[in-house]
DNA sequence: GAGTGGTCTAGACCACGGC
DNA sequence: CCGTGGTCTAGACCACTCA
């Protein structure tokens, strides 16, 4: 158990994180300052920064400091969104939110979230539109925990993207996630809501986010049409 | 057009890769080696050698050198394959050809690869096969050009991955690829060699594949059959 | 001009692989 | 044992941001 200093540094960022000392958003101190308190060089510290930096943990800019990634930002709302239209059109996303329910989970959502099927969660279905178009539904599983006094009327305020709400409300940021992606048939609750017959081809992706310490927060199922928009990745 | 120094010398590195100087699977000059020929420090060679390694082109060894990344080892073999089985079994991949042709490509698979209509391409279509169970049909188009001689029994010899061949036969490496993914609606001849019903749905995974220099060099359309698998990837 | 991150160097020592 | 990449340091200078 003894890791390179490096890593040992980066560890201790994180937990900075954890703890919330420094929340999203925030400039971090200087690398200078940080290998100070820490007593090591400032190459240390920048290595440590370096592999934060590339886990878009943090975010360093010239000249002014390294900040803690943030949500909140334009450029980085579509970061999980990978969605693109085949015209090439950039149109504006709408979200109109279906029901919002406390439930117990069922046993699959519980263990992908880590918990009991005792345990409440708060189901949230909504529905997101492209070019005035239905294009996504979407079922959302948070634990309520993690969200205590979450309600229909905060969602609907803040109508843009959730992580910006989990952020700004909870202080809980989603760092990553990983998608399970396959072909389905459209039941007639989705066929209602997309505007499309029974059994027609949808993608499912199911997505597991997690937050620090690879916790996992937030469990969904978008059912996409993708007629006009193919979902994008890069393979390398 | 100053570029830093490390990223001259990462382009250098990647001109040797490109004139075939150093290939597949070669074990480079090492980081003191390249730092006396370019005249530069080691740390300078190490920062150029890390971008070159997160972009998986190199592969550094401890102890043993730096060497130039080959599809031809088992670990990578399954680099490009991101379809993992539901319950979890690693189920051996087969491989069928059914048919391999010298056509003109349409406009669309033409300009996709930044050739024209008139330039002929070979057409491949195969059948992959997870535990007796047909899951994946593959059609696959890449420019007569690059693969001068190419037969189908050479595709049948090398009964593995395509990118393989590509690599040793004819010194093409496959870097990266871009993947669009939608639903879709099994065709008859798709469903005949699934074994399913037409108009069932699938995964369409669509890829190009780029060598050095963002070139593309092979285009293929992946149907794939999601009851037993998915389509697995991560967001950060 | 002061302070930040970005690049570059030179040199030390460690950890691993193979002779 | 030697040569390789991996870590760590100290210090120099550059490029950018902002007051």
């Amino acid at each position: 158990m003894n890791l390179p200093l490096y890593i040992q540094i980066k560890q201790k960022i994180t937990q900075e994180l954890i703890l919330g000392r420094w929340r999203a958003g925030d400039l971090i101190p200087s690398e200078i300052e940080l290998a100070n308190n820490y007593q090591v060089s400032q190459g240390t510290v920048r290595k440590a920064i370096d592999v934060l930096s590339s886990e878009k943990i943090l975010v360093r800019k010239q000249g002014k400091g390294t900040y803690v990634t943030t949500h909140d930002e334009e450029q980085i709302q579509l970061r999980f969104l990978r969605l693109t239209s085949s015209k090439g059109q950039k149109e504006k996303l709408e979200n109109q939110l279906l029901s919002f329910n406390k439930i117990k989970p069922n046993a699959y959502v519980a263990k992908q979230l880590n918990i009991t099927t005792n345990a409440y969660v708060y189901q949230i279905k909504r529905l997101l539109t492209f070019a005035k178009k239905p294009l996504i539904f979407d079922e959302i599983f948070i634990p309520v925990a993690n969200f205590k006094g979450l309600t229909a009327e905060t969602i609907i305020e803040k109508k843009g993207s959730l992580y910006r709400l989990y952020e700004s409300e909870y202080g809980i940021q989603m760092l990553n996630a990983e998608e399970k992606i396959k072909a389905v048939q459209a039941t007639d609750e989705v066929a209602k809501y997309l505007r499309i017959k029974k059994l027609f081809p949808l993608l499912s992706i199911e997505r597991l986010s997690y937050t620090y310490d690879e916790r996992p927060v937030e469990w969904r199922l978008g059912l996409c049409l993708t007629n006009d928009y193919y979902y994008k990745t890069e393979l390398e």
